[in-house]
DNA sequence: CCTTTGGATTGGAGCGCTTCAACACTTTAT
DNA sequence: ATAAAGTGTTGAAGCGCTCCAATCCAAAGG
């Protein structure tokens, strides 16, 4: 920057002034220093400049897994969303892992971000309250209660519960009783589901025939359960699956042992990424609205950062059924 | 930092010693220390530590595509070396924009990342001249010829040309003949795979029907071209697609044409992607190493950051068929 | 007893930028 | 003519940290 100033014949403050495009500048002088800075090769440095400013206009992003597409799309919504907003983002990956997320989190405030969007994170309340303290954040697509603890962090998810009870309503209608559900484990929206899925099927007087097996959020998750679940003297007739990626992995485990969907069983997902409308697996699955949710989580902050709300708020999205070709009337 | 110091009755300097887990601190005060930092909430700040230390520790990461699951992969295999190699790493999206990559280079060089891995990058040669004049820099999953340029980016690659051998290969061993090739249009490997499906026709003598049509890098750039080949008088009895993505949206269309699969037309795609590998697609394909070239990448910037390397390397892996359900022998 | 040695600690300069009060120079009002 | 009110520019302080040279202190050697 001193060698910018010297070559255009100005003051190192005056190469700022250009350099943020302030209108107190003459055109000639700023003729001169952009053609030094060109000429130079000179590009300004982000972090002397945040350190100066005491702001860096970045947005922390914590995802819980990047090859999930569901939480790809989310981010991409958020990035949309922030770049509008005149802010950068800067995307840690927790690798399904709660203690990379954590020193993810670290990381991220450390690198002074003005406002922290977790994504799927698997963190618990206690770690929430602590970096609530600390930076403006939204949780987007899991649930900590609400409010969410001490200063409270924003809050968007889809209708979880909901979205769970319109997969048994939908595979009661058909005739369904011996659903089954393979869980989340504990993954960030597997209670909320879980619940959902407790409550359609008290809803529907099946109280007795709830059945939750344990799954995770991938295809791999999906083996030990089902291949479990093929091997009992009566399977359920329907099997909802946590994820999508889980429900293909039961497919694919269906496909193996010969059982025909729906026919011999229905299968639903949920989050309605692009896998499940594959025409081949054309998977009846949930929707949730990921660049929507993306942007309101941006949104979220902004209102907090640019406008100084501070009582944590929350935005339910609703969930919406996706009919598709596995789910049909049980087997005889 | 001024107040621990204050707090455990030491200077500002004794309080950095302590923090980058200097050896020569006394027990006695390395435990005030950090006691104060604790009690304080104290957190050191990133950009003031880069600052003055004039290294940042970061590699950036543009990516062509966050949602393609191929690219997320060898994101994770960045991640995953970067690590251990003490490295955080800053992931960009491009968004399959080349404006906005050039933006996102922009901003990850202004924030003083020491090296750059380009990662299925649209760039052109002129555009990484440049940048490897600033940064060390590697491209992976694209090409930009070799030597890539003045003092040259580094590049690790599969063999595309190689890898679309394979699939020609397989195929007239099928006995097809009319293998048409929907191609990846500009994207950055597109070029390479195009030129091996082209050797590979003339090598089979098959060089009067070489057909390639313009596609793209997602299912719906497929839709076009497959329902126009479909309008055709003789449309092929194969078509090999430039990835995963590309070859589901064939498939997807063939499927509402009420063509089958294999049986009345053979697809192959490319990536190895875990969408191929449903039992349901069950799509021939070509496998790429992917976590291994995110290490590669990294262990190509770490040779130039560390070991002073200064000539360009080039590492080309190699391509892998990977048979499944989507090939046999053509219609009659 | 004084000097040396070496480990522990500190003061202060400096990293590249922003920002604000102060200054110099014009223009307009009086 | 002088004062007032802009306009454009600059010097210098400060952002939070690191790191070197200097200092301090205690133990060891002469």
């Amino acid at each position: 920057m001193e060698d910018v100033a010297e070559r255009a014949g100005v003051s190192r403050a005056l190469v700022s002034l250009v350099i943020n495009g302030s209108p107190k500048v003459s055109e000639q002088k700023r003729r001169r220093v952009r053609e030094a800075a060109r000429a130079l090769g000179y590009r300004p440095n982000l972090m002397a400049r945040s350190l100066a400013q005491q702001r860096t206009r970045i947005i922390g992003v914590l995802v819980n897994d990047l090859r999930n597409p569901f939480f790809a799309e989310v981010v991409e919504g958020i990035e949309m969303a922030a770049e509008s907003g005149e802010f950068g983002i800067v995307v840690l990956n927790g690798r399904r892992d709660r203690g990379r997320e954590l020193t993810a989190v670290e990381t991220l405030v450390q690198l002074q971000v003005e406002g922290l969007a977790l994504v799927g994170a698997q963190l618990d309340g206690d770690d929430l309250d602590e970096i609530t303290d600390i930076v403006p954040t939204v949780v987007v697509a899991s649930d900590f209660g609400w409010p969410a603890g001490h200063s409270g962090a924003d809050t968007i998810v889809t209708d979880g519960r909901r979205g769970a009870e319109l997969v048994v309503e939908h595979l009661v209608s058909l005739g369904h009783e011996r659903i089954l559900h393979i869980d989340g484990a504990d993954n960030a929206s597997a209670a909320e589901r879980r619940q959902g899925y407790r409550q359609g099927m008290e809803a529907a007087g099946l109280g007795e025939l709830v059945d939750v097996r344990t799954g995770g959020d991938d295809e791999a998750a999906a083996f030990a359960a089902i291949d479990q679940i093929l091997a009992e003297p009566v399977p359920p007739t329907a099997v909802f699956a946590f994820n999508d990626l889980l429900a293909a992995g039961v497919l694919d485990r269906l496909d193996d042992a010969g059982v025909a969907v729906p026919g011999g069983m229905s299968l639903v997902g949920f989050d309605n990424t692009f896998i499940s409308a594959l025409h081949h697996l054309a998977l009846t699955t949930v929707n949730q609205p990921r660049l929507t949710m993306g942007r309101m989580a941006v949104d979220a902050l902004l209102e907090r950062l640019n406008d100084g709300r501070d009582e944590p708020v929350r935005h339910t999205l609703e969930p919406e059924l996706v009919v598709r070709g596995t789910t049909g009337p049980p087997r005889p």
